[in-house]
DNA sequence: CATGAATGAGACTTCATTCAT
DNA sequence: TATGAATGAAGTCTCATTCAT
């Protein structure tokens, strides 16, 4: 854990606030500075540079996230059943935070190469997570026993990723969680071992 | 044998090469201009503003790519060979043109959000293709008669962009084209009525 | 006279027009060629550059301007006439001639000091006949004998330029030709050897 | 002691110089930056943008500029010799500072229709203490009773526009102040109840 | 720790003018 | 004469980052 200070937080915070209500372009280190009650300067003590910022903003929030989705998992005891949550878990994170939604499906994919470079590896730690679940739903026998991992990961991801993209650039309207239940059917017929 | 607005073809193939080599924040008017072999004010005789080159850029390329891949599937009877096709298509017009690969799956999506609607856009005639293939195959009785269309769409196209995506982060260093009957296996599956 | 050519005056007169209606920093060389219902490249078979039409414009209708001056105070045989039909004429003119009014007043102003200066040529032409008036009038007794010609001449140039002005300004709304009379009576008030 | 926003002023101050030295179309605002000792970016912190610095240069300098004239008449009892007071001083405050006098005569008339309309905002405060003193003149029994004010008003102006106008454009090669006493002669002449 | 005034690099677009046809 | 497509120079403003206090 980077720090541990209160003003971390309230300036990551911050961030996710400016960056969803003004979008990436326009946010401003002093307006992050101005929503987190701090001076602009006081940002670089606690932060290298904007990139950090966002960067800190992915792994913080996405930390949490996968963390959340792990411990959710944990108790369920078949892939079908993992997976089921795993989409479940991430529709209704994002769903509850409407900020949080835009910033990591619009906002933060306007960021440059390098920056998004970045925040593949923290989503890794995400991908791993797919990846685990579909070895074991192999190795159980549930799931297709020559599934190919990476693709199966990719039409996982590929396919949640899209469809809350579409969900957030149709203004949240409609009711993201009762999607998953559908997602995961198909999926787990894609997948099937039967 | 008079060539139809030769400049404005030079400069739309001009802005994918220079986009792709130096990135969208470093793509340059005065670069492209250059690239294309004209002045720099020859581009506003075509194009109105910069965001106009890249919109551009987007209907003519996508333009083309929907209607080879509209014309391949015509010659396709079922659903499943349609699909199949649609697939192998988008890979292999990506696999050929790298420059392209790059520019539409990594700089374009850099943009703000405002060209970003105007590339869904062009987008959804793409969108609209999928459609037409499950449509039909829901009809002929081969994919599943209540299968959800919008979400089956953000899978298909999900998987596929996802897929493009981190063979281009990859550095197109294995061969796509390969992977399409796999995609397209796991997705019929998902998909069929059996 | 610089040209008899038709096209000439063509240009001249919608360079008037396109800049009354456009203000001078939008008024483009295209926009009066297409105006004039020509080419770009044919304003230049008439006139050197861009300055060229403007002064051309200036002393042509200056030109006509003072001509006509000349011509009614012709008719005139006291000092006094003379400057009451200078400024009638002079605003009479004017309020007939919308478009110049504002070009003159107004726009052709906004050009650089260079352009101005040779405006200021085109000019000396009308102060002269000024000049021609009060030293008139000084010889027949009329104004005071001691008159500062120079300075007298600035004093009705300067009161009936801002007087002009100042209605343009107010969109000329007001009736500009009945304020000849006053005006004339405060100056030969002031002028006057009685 | 501490100066009152010191920058503020420098600026100001830096741009009469390069606008004097320059030209209005030349007059950059990197120019006006580095005359100023600050950098470009200074400028828009106490300034919204170019446009802006020349209204406040107008707004400051014309403020004094009136406020000096108010001063000074305020301690002349009858209006002409209010009049000669303010011509004397506009006169004088202008043959003193050089560079101003070619601002504010030649060069910022350069500017655009919309700069010069709130140009005109900020003269009204000036003509205002023209009309006072005629006003004060006609009560008072100096001035003719049935003096048009506006009309008058536009006389003095316009004369002393004029006059210092071609007193700039001739270099300011004589000395203007010794022409007021003229000036004021020949206006009150005209003015004069008598 | 905290501040916030100051810095300065960097790019899109316009439009007068030319010249091959 | 007439055309009009092509040229290319030139300047305002933003904003991440620093550093003296």
């Amino acid at each position: 854990m980077k720090q541990q200070k209160p003003k971390y937080k309230q300036i990551i915070d911050a961030a996710v606030i400016v960056i969803a209500e003004n979008g990436y372009h326009h946010a401003q280190v002093s307006k992050i500075a101005k929503q987190a009650g701090v001076a602009d300067g006081t940002i670089y003590l606690y932060f290298k540079n904007k990139e950090d910022i966002l960067i800190s903003l992915f792994q913080e929030k996405m930390g949490l996230f996968v963390e959340k989705i792990r411990q959710e998992i944990a108790g369920k005891s078949t892939a079908k059943e993992k997976l089921l949550t795993l989409i479940e878990k991430h529709f209704s994170m994002l769903a509850v935070d409407q900020h949080l939604a835009i910033v990591t499906q619009l906002e933060l994919r306007q960021s440059n190469l390098e920056l998004r470079l970045k925040i593949n590896e923290v989503l890794k730690d995400y991908l791993q997570v797919v990846d685990d679940i579909l070895i074991a739903g192999k190795e159980s026998g549930e799931l297709l026993h020559d599934l190919d991992v990476r693709l199966a990961r990719q039409m996982v991801f590929g396919t949640i990723d899209e469809t809350v993209t579409t969900w957030v650039m149709n203004d949240q309207k409609y009711d993201l969680t009762s999607i998953a239940p559908k997602i995961h059917h198909l999926l787990i017929k894609g997948f099937g071992a039967n």
